[in-house]
RNA sequence: GCGCCCGUAGUUCAAUGGAUAGAAUAUCGGAUUCCGGUUCCGACGAUUGGGGUUCGACUCCCCACGGGCGUACCA
């Protein structure tokens, strides 16, 4: 039972006793109080005091008595305005550290059978080109809320659906072909998905030449009629065709290309720390979202129109009509989306499902929900579209025209060797083997990457500035990272001077050791308003936020010089709580934290 | 045009409708002969503008201004 509600079940008995007014103690809610003032825990009662009739300063004094009077953990309380400052026993906190203490998993909410099934789609790639700086933001954030809503009690299973085929991987598929002369991963020593992303590089500057000469040649021409003309367009249509029909030579090359696509994407997931529990392909799924549409057809829920196209009419939720099949009976996007969502739910009873995509797709989510509602999913009405912002450089916007692209590779090397870089002057790594220094290295410069990325609201569009991400001051990633390194150094210490321990039950604590407890008893619920309000945002403030605090205590509160038994041992056992804490938040985000660096 | 999202210190980010809007960074000043000087403390500095609702508004509503995204038979 938490301090919190603990009073908060006393307020509501002080308000039934002394106003006669019944409230539900989960409604209360208590604030920790500002640092100006005496208390740790502070009342609003702004809202009783329209049915007490009285004065907001009255209502505040009178609830405060009754607290101090019956509530053996308040202590004593002070007013100000329509805030009322409760003190908490000291002893109290030393109690509540204790048990915390004791706690393996703390923070963390237990996993049963019947738990919730929630799914959460993210990475979801095209297969024509490497994942870069926006792809990052993406599978973090989806690897992270995944990990926050498994600690919030549900079964999470993770997934992606790689979108395979199209006619942009038959570009790439084509300049291959065309000017590839047979160039593997192997033979160029280039990593798969980095040499498909080339070809559809090369197929789009030859089909831009190719635009250029066509209009030179005729200068009347718009740009539509110019790309209707291109050879090189059309036989890239002709290359989609063949694979639909299950053209065996097309079929045989798509396979062996996005086979080192997916080489390449594995290898990039793996740096990075995440995974998957099932995989699902575009091609796999494009058929059943086609059935199913036409079963929606038969059903009334659709209409075909002359030219033999199927739609959906949304009028009457505010949106428009919506193209489901093409006149000739091909698949768009929102029908691929409805088929993958048709497997899914054959596969696994969803309760919920998350779809972490960027905000500019808000719209195809909205209709998304309602088609899928109407074709009879139970959980398309209550679909998540875990909408995100873009991420832009100090220089400005990415963009691939401008070939600006932040590779994720590339940047995720150069983090690490960044790392590396620092450390190595630094000399902190002297002594170390090669092989440790350069995990810590990995380590660093990723969780540098990471936090930096996580630590801001999804849904806003933010600036990823790489020098900045990995000081080792400040809000990032490596500040955390050293402060659960420095108090595992003073644990190591502890353990190895073989000073004694003593029961520090009923100690009281200082105001710094208090607020830090606090703090460290605010974990479970920062959890769980994470995965109410799907941010991992909150747990990166949270965990910077506790290393800052742990950091003034640190400096306040000298631990191993300490020469009572019971103080040393309680200040141990903060700092213990505070390095475990620390690392489950950290892990919640993807980060992995070292115990020296 | 219509729809959605966003506007907070110089900059990057916080703030379930609650007290004097917090941090970081940058700049300036200071502390610590100490368990790791990658620490700590202080100063400076902001809600785009105008109305409204409320005991109380960065937060909710309306208008304006500024930025982003969408409004594809691309995915």
């Amino acid at each position: 039972m938490t301090i919190e509600s603990i009073i908060a079940k006393s307020t509501a008995a002080a308000l039934k006793e002394l106003y006669g007014i019944e409230a539900d103690p989960a409604s209360i809610q208590l604030q920790t109080t500002r640092k100006d003032f005496e208390g740790d825990l502070t009342l609003v009662v702004f809202p009783w005091v329209k049915i007490a009739r009285k004065a907001p300063q009255a209502v505040a004094q009178e609830i405060g008595r009754w607290l101090a009077d019956n509530e053996p953990v308040v202590s004593r309380f002070n007013v100000a305005g329509g805030f009322l400052n409760l003190v908490v026993e000291p002893a109290f906190w030393s109690s509540l550290l204790e048990n915390i203490s004791k706690q393996p998993d703390y923070g963390i909410a237990p996993v049963t059978a019947e738990s919730p099934l929630v799914m959460v789609e993210y990475s979801s790639p095209n297969t024509n080109k490497p994942l870069h700086l926006g792809h990052l933001r993406n599978i973090l954030l989806g690897y992270s809320l995944s990990k926050i809503l498994a600690a919030c009690g549900n079964r999470v299973v993770k997934t992606n659906i790689v979108n395979d085929r199209g006619i942009h991987i038959c570009k790439s598929m084509l300049a291959w072909k065309k000017w590839g002369e047979g160039a593997t991963p192997e033979s160029t020593g280039i990593k798969g998905d980095h040499l498909i992303g080339d070809y559809y590089v090369l197929f789009d500057k030859h089909y831009k030449a190719e635009l250029q000469a066509l209009k030179e040649r005729n200068p009347s021409m718009t740009d539509d009629e110019a790309a209707a003309a291109s050879t090189l367009m059309q036989e890239a249509r002709a290359m989609l065709r063949a694979w639909e029909e299950g053209d065996p030579e097309v079929r045989a090359l798509w396979e062996m290309m996005n086979g080192w696509v997916y080489d390449g994407f594995d290898a990039t997931y793996r740096r990075m720390g995440v995974d998957f529990d099932k995989i699902y392909y575009e091609s796999q799924t494009y058929l059943e979202g086609k059935e199913k549409v036409l079963e929606g057809l038969e059903k009334g829920l659709l209409y075909r129109k002359e030219d033999g196209s199927v739609w959906a009419d949304l009028t009457a939720d505010g949106l428009d009509h919506k193209l489901l099949l093409r006149a000739d009976g091909t698949s768009v996007y929102m029908t691929q989306d409805i088929g993958t969502a048709k497997i899914r739910y054959r596969d696994y009873p969803i309760d919920k499902m998350i779809y972490v995509v960027g905000n500019e797709q808000n719209y195809h989510f909205q209709v998304l929900s309602l088609l899928l509602d109407r074709l009879g999913f139970s959980w398309g009405k209550s679909l998540v579209h875990f909408s995100y912002g873009m991420v832009e450089l100090p220089e400005g916007k990415m963009k691939s025209r401008e070939g600006t692209v932040v590779d994720a590779d590339d940047l995720m090397a150069e983090m690490v060797d960044t790392a590396l870089q620092v450390s190595s002057q630094l000399g902190k790594l002297d002594g170390f083997t090669p092989e440790q220094v350069a995990d810590i290295a990995e380590m660093v410069g990723l969780g540098a990457l990471k936090y930096f990325l996580l630590k801001v609201d999804p849904r806003k569009n933010m600036t990823f500035n790489p020098k900045e991400s990995i000081d080792f001051n400040g809000n990032t990633g490596p500040f955390i990272q050293y402060t659960h390194a420095r108090i595992c150094s003073v644990l190591r210490k502890a353990a190895e001077s073989g000073m004694p321990t003593a029961d520090y039950t009923g100690l009281q604590p200082s105001q710094r050791e208090i607020t830090l407890i606090q703090r460290l008893a605010d974990f479970p619920s920062v959890v769980a308003e994470a995965g109410r309000s799907y941010s991992p945002a909150l747990i990166a403030n949270y965990a910077y936020d506790l290393a800052k605090e742990y950091n003034q205590f640190y400096h306040d509160c000298s631990i191993m010089r300490e020469t009572d038994d019971r103080v040393r041992t309680m200040r141990l056992a903060i700092s213990d709580v505070t390095a475990r804490t620390i690392r489950t938040a950290m892990d919640l985000l993807g980060i992995r934290v070292p115990d020296r660096m």
